[in-house]
DNA sequence: ATGAAAGCGCTAACAG
DNA sequence: CTGTTAGCGCTTTCAT
């Protein structure tokens, strides 16, 4: 069924039935009446690939990410989903594979599918990514990219906020010596986990032995085992940030091998808030990072991007704010733990705590 | 940049480069390098838009899950990408919406893209969804779906086998007073588990009084509720077979409230095999479901029904296995605890026992 | 083996 | 306000 043949089953020209079906203000009532009876009546549907062909608009948004199997994958997916759905977008999805040729593959897919705009949502590779799209005139939104071109959107997440709030709950508690079990270095978030936590001890004059640097890869095991070293110290740290949850999970798991109870011997703080922060035992403190906010940012810098022809030299910033989530896995230290009024003080004194939106939206392990 | 102008510019008609693209093997080599060349140098993508209206070929498949905010997902989707991205397809995606106008919008898109064929990956609303498919001739893949049609292949999940895995695993370690607390009864597929339950039981001749039959929600919470219920029960169970993990988790939560330790008090059987099982406090003994094998089955019938157009009327099925994954939730009755060679043997008796495929793909809670 | 030409289903001038 | 018409970029006979 073909837009021709409802033309001539309502005896009108096929410009008043494409009138029609997209709303055209100029067409009258009585004929368009009639036509979208003859529509219903034989259950036409219009043909996107005609229509992207003639007027030159996909109306497809690409979306990579680095693997779908990910823990906040969901989160960025649904939203990007709602959004497209609202906006009547389709949205093509590829994961960022590690093979060079893969990625080719993946790039020429969103391209030869004449995508509108794309989001790239990962912590590594993003810029080999992006080359690749050079001279394509498309629109891009990408995390923290520097250098920011005209095409080039950023989304930048603050991770600064949430560790604040952390470091300055920990000391309130009396943490002096606090560890970081950072992430895989090739992650440019992790990295920026680890400047903000040596940015934000240094706010309250708090030192970082070199030891209490612990390198993590944001894996149980590499949790487990940072914990190991940690816990051979000479002089142990009374809590410790993890660059993800999942690595806090390990951290705790390795506690409890240990003898060690979590959070009376130790305060373990978390990174992210995935699902299994809340199902820990105990329930992770964790810095949350909203995903659903990323992807919200991202895919409105990208549609404005697209529907505006104009403002493309304006290289928006969107920036995503991080929170403490405070649960069970820290406490006083042993020195204050007899002050009564103490815990409280300092539960109060974690600003902006409160339990993330949508809690059980959240999702386990890794991290953009 | 069109296939027009790389025609010009090698000095072809545009049929010899199209042929080219496409791997037709009768063209010249030296024309085919020309050709090639000059693509290679313009950078040119060929329009899949133009393709797919001429062709009357999208090369796009449908996939409509649930939730995207669902655990097994990501597996899901994942296993979707590889293969479409292996066969040159891509994936339209949907999720199924609980309300009736997202629905219809959802279908439209589906049709409107021409999908070429369509995985419905859902255990409610399929048999609604597929009715709004119907007159689209177009093949469509669903779970255990009833009746089938001649377009209409189905993937059913055999959950009996793991669940007789689960019984006689518990029934070797002296269980005979064995609990379900089932899933919400709308789902089709948490009616089947609790159906297989019944009848693996009955296999062994062992009863299931009506109380220790609770209905439970595929939830946390209704996890917790449901052991109250049993825990209040005159003569307790000493296992319990949960309708899927998250609500083990709710029972083993509950469980520790009340003072009761798993797995010496009580055994506990989760179902799925998400990601949160392996990480559960203690791990969860439960029966997997490979969503993997799933979604591979769906692909693959799918695959073979938009590729020859001769066989739409064998209405294939394709079984997907169940099986016990044994971890640390469950353990020997009180009266068989001092036998010490019983719960070795036990754990043997369980035939088919293993870790799952690739536990770290696993993800939490849900259920299809 | 190659090219010319006819559309695929739709939109957007343009003319009326 | 409506209809006519010219393509969008590609595949595919059908000749050559």
């Amino acid at each position: 069924m073909t837009l021709q043949e409802i033309a001539k089953r309502a005896s009108v020209s096929t410009a008043t039935v494409s009138r029609t079906i997209n709303g055209a203000p100029t067409v009258d009532p009585t004929l368009a009446r009639r036509v979208r009876k003859v529509i219903e009546a034989v259950g036409y549907y219009p043909n996107t690939h005609a229509r992207a062909l003639v007027s030159g608009r996909s109306r497809i948004l690409g979306l990579m990410v680095s693997e779908t199997v990910e823990p906040f994958f969901p989160q960025i997916l649904q939203t990007f989903e709602n959004l497209s759905f609202e906006h009547n977008y389709e949205i093509l999805l590829s994961s960022i594979s590690r093979e060079r040729r893969q990625m080719e593959a993946a790039v020429r897919r969103m391209i030869e599918c004449r995508v509108e705009g794309l989001a790239v949502l990962s912590s590594e590779k993003e810029t080999a990514l992006i080359e690749l799209f050079r001279g394509q005139t498309l629109p891009i939104a990408v995390l923290d990219h520097e250098p920011p071109g005209p095409l080039l959107k950023t989304v930048s997440i603050d991770y600064k906020h949430g560790v604040r709030e952390a470091v300055q709950h920990l000391a309130a508690l009396g943490h002096a010596r606090i560890a970081l079990i950072t992430g895989p270095a090739r992650l440019k978030t992790a990295a920026a986990r680890t400047i903000a936590f040596q940015e934000c001890m240094k706010e309250i004059d708090l030192e970082i032995p070199r030891d209490l640097l612990v390198e993590g890869g944001h894996t149980l095991e590499s949790g487990m085992k940072a914990l190991s070293v940690i816990a051979a110290l000479p002089e142990r740290p009374s809590a410790v940030l993890c660059s993800n949850d999942m690595t806090a999970i390990g951290v705790m798991r390795r506690a409890f091998e240990l003898g060690l109870n979590v959070p009376r011997d130790l305060s373990v703080v978390g990174f992210d808030d995935n699902h299994l922060a809340q199902f820990a035992t105990p329930p992770l403190t964790t810095v949350q990072v909203s995903y659903v906010d990323i992807a919200n940012a991202a895919f409105k810098a990208l549609l404005k991007s697209v529907e505006d022809r104009s403002n493309e030299s304006s290289r928006e910033v969107s920036a995503i704010q991080s929170n403490l989530v405070l649960r069970r896995s820290t406490t006083l230290t042993a020195r204050r733990v007899n002050d009564g009024a103490t815990v409280k003080r300092a539960y109060k004194q974690a600003a902006a705590v409160r339990e993330p939106k949508s809690d059980s939206e959240s999702r386990s392990s890794g991290g953009l």
